[in-house]
DNA sequence: TTGACATGACACCAGATGGTGTCATACAAT
DNA sequence: ATTGTATGACACCATCTGGTGTCATGTCAA
């Protein structure tokens, strides 16, 4: 199974409000086609289309075409990469892990 | 004159792979002056100190000046605005997630 | 068949982005 | 006092980005 689209990165295609918002809408239907999108935003159909393919790239997105339109339906799962980066850094604000990372640092002296 | 630029998207701040890089290597020390954080970058002084400054107008850096020397640290809290939006979307792609999701669809009919 | 609808593919544009180089200044070292 | 270092502030430039409008094609409905 190959996924035959570019290679957008995920962190890219998240950093637009607008992409983020898409993301939302999707999560909460099962499969929307480009004219019902459209309307949440208040740019035109175009732009809301050019977002859309920017998230297919990245994988975040699969589309099928029902007829004369087209349905778009959220593919999470790219987004584990970032939970992965991020899930990093916790260690960096969370008080509990700080005391840890003090003590830690205090024994290695 | 000193107008704070904290209004940077934490998204679009990350969105950067230098940017990434940058918050890796300050997480891995204290604080790190600009002329020892530019010799892990291909690109010039500049342009490093640039994607510092995206970085703490999104609040992820803090920056003290310590003799000629102005040295960088890590400010990772930010990142939690990312950790709890993508947390809304673990649900999209755990099976568990996934399988109880149907059986409640089903429960709805 | 005709006409409205949904979309993709373009061309186009302003402003943002991510680099460069240069210069002035503050501090350090000798 | 002089020289070298670290930095910020610019000016500048090419490319990317996010929007627009228009046109052609395929599909549905009357």
């Amino acid at each position: 199974m190959s996924e035959n689209n570019e290679n957008r990165d995920v962190f890219d295609a998240v950093a637009d409000p607008t992409r983020r918002r898409l993301i939302r809408l999707l999560s909460e239907a099962e499969e929307l086609p480009l004219h019902e999108l459209t309307p949440h935003f208040q740019m035109g159909r175009t732009a809301v289309s050019k977002h859309l393919t920017i998230l297919k790239e990245a994988g975040l997105v699969v589309d099928r075409k029902v007829g004369r339109e087209t349905r778009f339906r959220l593919n999470a799962s790219p987004l584990q990469e970032i939970q992965d980066w991020v899930a990093y850094y916790t260690q960096f604000w969370s008080t509990n892990m700080l005391r840890l990372k003090q003590l830690l640092e205090e024994e290695e002296e």
